[in-house]
DNA sequence: GCGATCCTGGCC
DNA sequence: GGCCAGGATCGC
């Protein structure tokens, strides 16, 4: 479910729990464990301080004081909640000492909850691309990275967590309209600087999306039951027979990879 | 590269 | 009953 921005507004909606304590970790018997044991688990966290809330792509770091820091990933509907009461797709409940439970929920199970060594090293996120944002990833860094993969769609090129960490369906449709491309050419039948034009164009959305606190189409919420706001500002996804939101082309629906694609084609070439 | 697969739920 | 869903991984 949730992209980078979703991730980001989530992350944010957490920060009182900077510096709480960790006083017990309940584990459902299903729960979506990753290269680690729920002993584990448990004996990382619990006791543990939280020293700061940090993400990386779609994964959110909780850094401890002490020891391992634990990662979340969301998959496709998990969503983190304050709650007393626990679902039935409750994986995870952490109780603090101060700020009260905070519930990791996932009806799917596709998300994940694993440890990092205090090293930080970590097989989910050892291969994964720059952030959007980082000042290094220049035009011709970027250019140079996406000429690795000639034969990728865009579209499955900007959903490759190798190229670029974060985008998801979503977001790959609305940058794509914002730079004008097809998302159906290839990385090598597009020039250097569509390349570049598409750099920019996730600067803009992401950030964008950001500052709407992201976008809810069916449950996303953050951890306070807040929605984003960003639907309203969606050019093509979910447009499905409409102009797109700007009026300048009309969206249709193909399917790259088993997954939708929604694009504009007289406005995207 | 691409499709199948992991899951549950909502909607037509 | 079938199709679709904010994702990622693992096989040909």
């Amino acid at each position: 479910m949730p992209e980078l921005p979703e991730v980001e507004t989530i992350r944010r909606s957490l920060h009182d729990l900077i510096a709480d304590t960790i006083r017990e970790v309940a584990l459902s018997a299903v729960a979506p464990i990753r290269h680690t044991t729920a002993a584990q688990l448990h004996h990382a966290l619990v006791g543990a301080q939280v020293e700061d809330i940090a993400r990386r792509g779609k994964f959110l770091l909780f850094r401890l004081v002490e020891g391992p820091t634990l990662i979340l990933h969301l998959g496709m509907s998990g969503r983190l909640r304050r709650a007393t009461t626990a679902s039935p797709h409750t994986h995870m409940v952490l109780q603090f000492a101060h700020a009260g439970a905070l519930h990791y929920i996932d009806a799917r199970r596709f998300g994940m909850i694993s440890l990092a060594s205090a090293a930080q090293r970590s097989p989910c996120l050892d291969h994964l691309g720059p952030e959007f944002d980082d000042p290094e990833l220049t035009s011709p860094i970027w250019i140079a990275r996406c000429r690795r993969h000639p034969k990728l769609s865009l579209k499955a090129a900007l959903l490759h967590q190798g190229l670029v960490a974060g985008l998801g369906n979503i977001y790959v449709c609305e940058v794509l309209y914002a730079a004008g491309i097809s998302p159906l050419r290839t990385i090598g039948a597009t020039t250097d600087a569509a390349l570049a034009r598409i750099l920019v164009a996730m600067r803009t959305v992401l950030t964008r999306a950001i500052a709407q606190g992201g976008t809810s189409l069916r449950d996303y919420e953050d951890s306070w039951g807040r929605k984003g706001g960003m639907r309203a500002h969606l050019q093509v996804y979910g447009r499905k027979r409409q102009s797109t939101l700007d009026g300048r082309g009309h969206v249709v629906r193909v399917v790259q990879q088993g997954r939708s694609t929604w694009y504009a084609p007289e406005v995207q070439k």
